[in-house]
DNA sequence: AATACAAGCAACCGCGGTTGT
DNA sequence: AACAACCGCGGTTGCTTGTAT
């Protein structure tokens, strides 16, 4: 793999950028879009690499960024879909509209780790402290954000999953692309966040969750599910998914018919 | 008031994955 | 199949601001 080096040429920009070059930087968007990274600071004229400004874009300047401080209600789901996803900040982010994923791994790392040690350190004084290893299901393919789709295997009879977002042919729910979250990741988001949101967080127990976790195909391997058998969630948490045989084929059913339909009007 | 230290945050870096040729 | 170009992600750095001494 070749890799070119961020800002190999002589002259470009690096460090806090100024409020001239934000400017500059908008108003070239907002005119043309941002289909090509790497050609746009030369097209705004910018002394700035493509990948500092994508960065400034979609950490800073988007508009549909959210400012300000954390509400209760989002660090403790950021605290559960850490312990679900790990340090899986743009799927994290993608629950959480107008937010980035840069943003939720800084406050991660500055309180809700202390945060959550306090919590682990005061229950352990009260009692002994053991995990609740939880009955796991099966979880429906389009309750998952894209980056989580990137491990679903690809259903029979539906398009092979796309993987990580490609700039040639954008997908839907990128937690981090302005063209996709203002025309879809707000609904979905929202209406994911909600799930969560709604949940009794005394069931929200999860499995200690190491490395294995995403690569546990073996885990599982004596699932009686034949259909994205590998793919497993504590129950509960996305809240969708079918929770016996019937429910399962009720639930497959309806995903087929749904595809279908899509692939129709495609 | 001056200094040291800690916390918060924006930005950079390097890697892996995807797509096009 | 191999390579090049590009994007997005997660880890890390370093500057700025706030707080304690």
């Amino acid at each position: 793999m070749v890799r070119a080096p961020c800002c190999e040429k002589m002259g470009l920009k690096k460090g806090p950028w100024t409020p001239e070059e934000d400017k500059i930087l908008i108003s070239h968007i907002q005119k043309y879009g941002h289909s090509n990274w790497r050609a746009l600071p030369k097209l705004a004229g910018l002394l700035r690499c493509g990948k500092s400004c994508r960065l400034r874009w979609i950490n800073y300047l988007r508009p549909d960024i959210k400012r300000g401080n954390f509400t209760e209600e989002e660090e403790e789901t950021i605290i559960k879909l850490h312990e679900m996803l790990g340090n899986r900040w743009s799927a994290i982010a993608a629950k959480l509209p107008g937010r980035t994923d840069n943003e939720i791994k800084n406050v991660w790392h500055t309180h809700l780790k202390k945060k959550l040690k306090q919590k682990q350190d005061s229950k352990s004084n009260n009692q002994e402290l053991y995990v609740t290893v939880p009955k796991c299901e099966e979880i429906s393919v389009s309750n998952l954000s894209e980056s989580e789709n990137s491990n679903v295997p690809t259903l029979p009879g539906l398009p092979e999953s796309p993987g990580r977002h490609s700039p040639m042919s954008p997908q839907p729910s990128s937690s981090s692309d302005l063209s996709t979250v203002t025309e879809t990741s707000d609904a979905t988001a929202e209406t994911d966040n909600i799930e969560v949101e709604n949940m009794d967080s005394s069931e929200m127990i999860f499995p200690v969750i190491n490395e294995d976790f995403w690569s546990e195909a073996d885990l599982f391997e004596n699932s009686s599910m034949e259909l994205a058998s590998d793919i497993m969630v504590p129950s509960g948490f996305y809240g969708n998914g079918p929770t016996s045989i019937d429910d399962d084929m009720d639930f497959w059913y309806n995903l087929f018919v749904i595809a279908g339909g899509i692939e129709e009007l495609l």
